[in-house]
DNA sequence: CAATCTATTATGTCCGGACATATATTGCAA
DNA sequence: TTGCAATATATGTCCGGACATAATAGATTG
């Protein structure tokens, strides 16, 4: 009956769900049984199981509550890849290969095209930052952002001219506490319009990445946007993705 | 001396692990202590001590080994956002939105400009798939893409033209078990050349999204890459983040 | 001196128990 | 019927032990 098997005892369990998760045996919506009927099933201790699902729920398949059991959300395994190295900083290549240079903080009015582009309602009031990325060996500007927060935040502008190596968002959780749940991002090729081109010292009819980001506080409300011009031969948004499971 | 924690207790022991690796106590590079020491040191077991090492080393701050203890690989508690919906396929926009129009295939040579962006030796042979992208709704063209294989998986070609809307990594991964460990992507903006606005039926100044991937197996070494070009206004890459700790 | 064998030592896996806690259900009372 | 309280039940946390396994360092041998 007992295989000789190679692999650990929870990863064959794992393995198994997964497979009878894929097969159809465990339903998306579906509850499997609990711990102590899978303890009986694989004829093995509580602690093995759970190491099993522990398993499934980090590759997304399940999730667990306290007296539902362990209900399965998906059928396929999710998150086949996973960023390496993924900080947010990481991503947007912040932090000390350049630096923000602030160039104005305004309340304006978004409206038309661009309210549509930041997912907004027509009309709403913000308070623009606008910024330029300054890289700190060739100095030359590699980026134009305009980010537009709640204009309620607006006691941030100093905290903003005085740290300019530190994202906004994490300005405006440590200040006023609001903390974001999700990023949204869009990154689109655009022909840089010829204002933003002289402020980045490129020419008219280059070509440019426009990143559209979107921060969503834990109630799904949005409370910070920022758009992001940068020219296409001073940056690129680069990412690593691994094989979650070996 | 026992604190009313409302926090389970290896949660506290990993936020105390993580402060102490931020604070530079545990530097970069470094071997921090052994479990039993630190179950003598937080006067636990070594079980919750494993439990708080788990989020650690899930969090992407520590490496273990089996003798050399766990090594301490960054001080940023990376990954602090991840990928909600992150399947490859997700990512590339694949699937039903559209197919795959294979053009050509053929073995060449790579050298130059080429050689670097691709990221292999001057002068090696690979295998080139060239295909179009089309919008299975509008029936425009969506993106030019240039697949470049290890030219001794030529087997694969009549698979490709077969199955056009599977991954060809994944058709590599099929048919000669070669498994895609990691993928490097890069996205850049850059000004569609000539004859590839030609295929993509748009003007020959217009902006694009350029878009280079390379595919890793286990040992590091690459055996796939392809750049792809798409026009601005068709295509854009999206991901969304989620904070990993609620 | 080099190569090989052998402890040593760290993490990895696993057991079987215990209590805590959140949630669903049930039962009782207004 | 509605609202609240008691109970049941699932997962969450934690203990202290055991043996397995891999990598290192040391001892042994050619």
């Amino acid at each position: 009956m007992k295989k000789p098997a190679s692999k650990p005892h929870f990863a064959e369990i794992a393995r198994d769900l997964t497979e009878g998760i894929a097969a159809g045996r465990y339903p998306v919506g579906s509850v499997l049984p609990g711990e102590l009927e899978l303890c009986d099933l694989y004829d093995t201790s509580r602690h093995t199981i759970r190491a099993a699902l522990n398993e499934l729920q980090q590759l997304g398949l399940v999730s667990r509550k306290k007296n539902a059991g362990t209900r399965v959300e998906s059928a396929t395994p999710r998150n086949d890849f996973r960023p390496s190295l993924g900080s947010l900083e990481d991503l947007v290549q912040f932090g000390s290969t350049n630096v923000r240079v602030v160039q104005s903080i305004e309340p304006t009015t978004v409206k038309g095209a661009l309210a549509k582009t930041l997912g907004c309602f027509n009309g709403t009031d913000w308070l623009r930052i606008s910024s330029l990325r300054v890289d700190s060996a060739t100095q030359k500007p590699v980026g134009w952002t305009d980010v537009y927060v709640d204009p309620q935040y607006d006691e941030i502008a100093d905290r903003v001219r005085a740290a300019p190596d530190t994202l906004i968002s994490t300005l405006i959780e440590k200040r006023y506490g609001r903390r974001v749940a999700e990023i949204r991002q869009v990154v689109r090729a655009i022909l840089i319009p010829p204002p933003t081109a002289a402020a980045l010292q490129v020419d008219a009819a280059s070509a440019g990445l426009e990143i559209l980001r979107q921060y969503f506080d834990a109630a799904g409300q949005m409370f910070e946007a920022s758009i992001t011009v940068h020219p296409a031969d001073r940056f690129a948004v680069a990412m690593t993705l691994q094989r979650s499971a070996p």
